[in-house]
DNA sequence: ATCCGGACCTGGTCGC
DNA sequence: TGCGACCAGGTCCGGA
């Protein structure tokens, strides 16, 4: 479910319940989501105490005061959810089924920390310090460092005829990116999604490294105005989802003063594109 | 090397 | 109300 904006937005949640605590009980409910768990992940986190959670494109990382650091994806469906009133008394949002939960983590402070991801394409994994983890060190740049600019951006576009939109999902070129942000960035840059990535030219692929940062940033906005309303600190998509400008507008009129065209709705390797064909070329 | 389609899962919605 | 078809925010893998 969650793109970087989501994935930020339960870091910023969980961060307060979770750095400084000590994880004072562990409940694994299946051996794997996506993958399987690591044999000794309950051993590793009870009693460990978590000394910063940090954000790599769409993982969770908890560093431990102890070995290794836990790492979270929440996949397509995955959600997390913080209670911290005592069992029983908690009236928790029903659309959230305990069916599945996977993992329960309770903190010194009283709070329980609940992974559910109905789906099960996320993951949950210990990064072993000094380790190149599989599905970490392939990872392009984060797109709201310094690390991510045009021309890195250029550099990996060069000579590509895949779709624009295609290259864009891929976590290689810059990290964080899902269907939602991808169809808005190329929206906001004026970039058709079926252009072939290396035949964009560098004044076009600067303004779509601006329209990357700025739709991510106004997303992550966005998701912290959710995340003071209480309204979710889960990994739905907050309150930007009132914003997308074509993503899910398939029919709709183009947002774009004075364009008139209407939102199109394309498959791209087996993923729905949203764009508009009058102003995105 | 690059590109694409299929695979992994469950649940929600829509049309009949 | 029931049932099948189709869709979904990710990403790995294998074959062309």
């Amino acid at each position: 479910m969650p793109e970087l904006p989501e994935v930020e937005t339960v870091r910023r949640g969980l961060a307060p319940h979770l750095e400084g605590q000590h994880i004072t009980r562990v409940d694994q409910r299946r051996p794997d989501l996506r993958w399987p768990m690591p044999t000794d992940l309950v051993q590793i986190l009870t009693g460990a105490r978590v000394t910063t959670l940090r954000r790599r494109s769409k993982y969770i990382l908890a560093d431990l005061d102890r070995g290794p650091s836990l790492l979270l994806h929440l996949g397509m469906s995955g959600r997390v959810r913080i209670e911290s009133e005592p069992l029983g008394q908690f009236h928790h949002d029903p659309s959230i089924l305990p069916r599945h939960d996977h993992l329960v983590l309770e903190t010194e402070s009283g709070s329980r920390i609940t992974l559910n991801d109905a789906r099960r394409f996320g993951a949950v994994d210990l990064v072993r310090e000094g380790e190149a983890h599989p599905l970490l060190s392939g990872l392009g740049p984060e797109p709201l460092s310094d690390d991510f600019t045009p021309g890195r951006l250029a550099a990996a576009f060069a000579g590509r005829r895949a779709p624009v939109k295609a290259l864009l999902l891929d976590q290689r070129v810059v990290a964080g990116l899902g269907n939602i942000y991808v169809c808005e960035a190329l929206f906001r840059a004026g970039i058709h999604p079926t252009r072939a990535a290396g035949r964009i030219g560098r004044d076009r692929i600067a303004a779509l490294h601006g329209a990357i940062r700025d739709v991510l940033a106004e997303a992550i906005t966005a998701g912290g105005s959710s995340l003071r309303d209480h309204r979710q600190t889960s990994g739905e998509l907050g309150y930007f989802q009132h914003s997308f400008r074509v993503y899910g507008r398939e029919g709709l009129p183009c947002p774009r003063p004075g364009c008139g065209g209407t939102v199109r709705r394309i498959v791209q390797s087996g993923r729905s594109t949203w764009y508009c064909p009058v102003c995105q070329r």
